[in-house]
DNA sequence: CCTCTAATTAGATATTTATCTAAATAGAGT
DNA sequence: ACTCTATTTAGATAAATATCTAATTAGAGG
């Protein structure tokens, strides 16, 4: 829940959850979208990815990139829903 | 958005927000509760107050802290729903 | 008006995060 | 094996964040 909550404080990390919503991109495209240099959105696909947000599958010479919805969907009802107390670090 | 996303970055805004979930609660009662000095939750609670996911009213010498659960529901509801593109920003 | 309490602000430092350029890797196709 | 393309890793730097101690503010109540 910790790095979820760490991988979505930033807007463009927010942004290519919003674009896999669509279906799964490879790097490429996703980096092509923003004015950041290819290195700097590796990193932030890193973060998505050690959070569990995204998957990743080799095809050819492209990384293709999908969403892990349901890591999200749980995050964000955990936080909404959850007693009241306990369990943030679950 | 953005600064909702990152109030939730931290851990401890996160537990303080489940704490307020039970009820509105002080700024001491709230700092007690963590092994940080009370400025430095001071600096918490501010960052989720410019968030606007809390409000403050003063009895007498304290200051109570209330959640604003429809601000909270409100960005997740947007990251999970929205668009699959646009509208990050609003 | 003085003093006590609760909380925030100031100022300093340490850690983390975001970003870049340059270099390395992985696999495809010739 | 060489080369081209896509992506990541390394290394550096800049900017933001978290934290502390010390000082300040705001109001309560004698």
């Amino acid at each position: 829940m910790n790095l979820v909550f760490e991988a979505l404080s930033h807007p463009v990390r927010r942004q290519i959850i919003q674009r896999l919503k669509r279906g799964p991109q490879s790097a490429g495209e996703l980096a092509g979208m923003f004015d950041l240099t290819k290195p700097t959105m590796s990193t932030h696909f890193a973060k998505l990815k050690k959070a569990d947000l995204v998957s990743t599958k080799r095809d050819k010479n492209t990384i293709i990139y999908s969403l892990n919805m349901s890591i999200l969907e749980r995050a964000l009802a955990e936080l909404i829903d959850f007693g009241g107390d306990k369990n943030d670090e679950k």
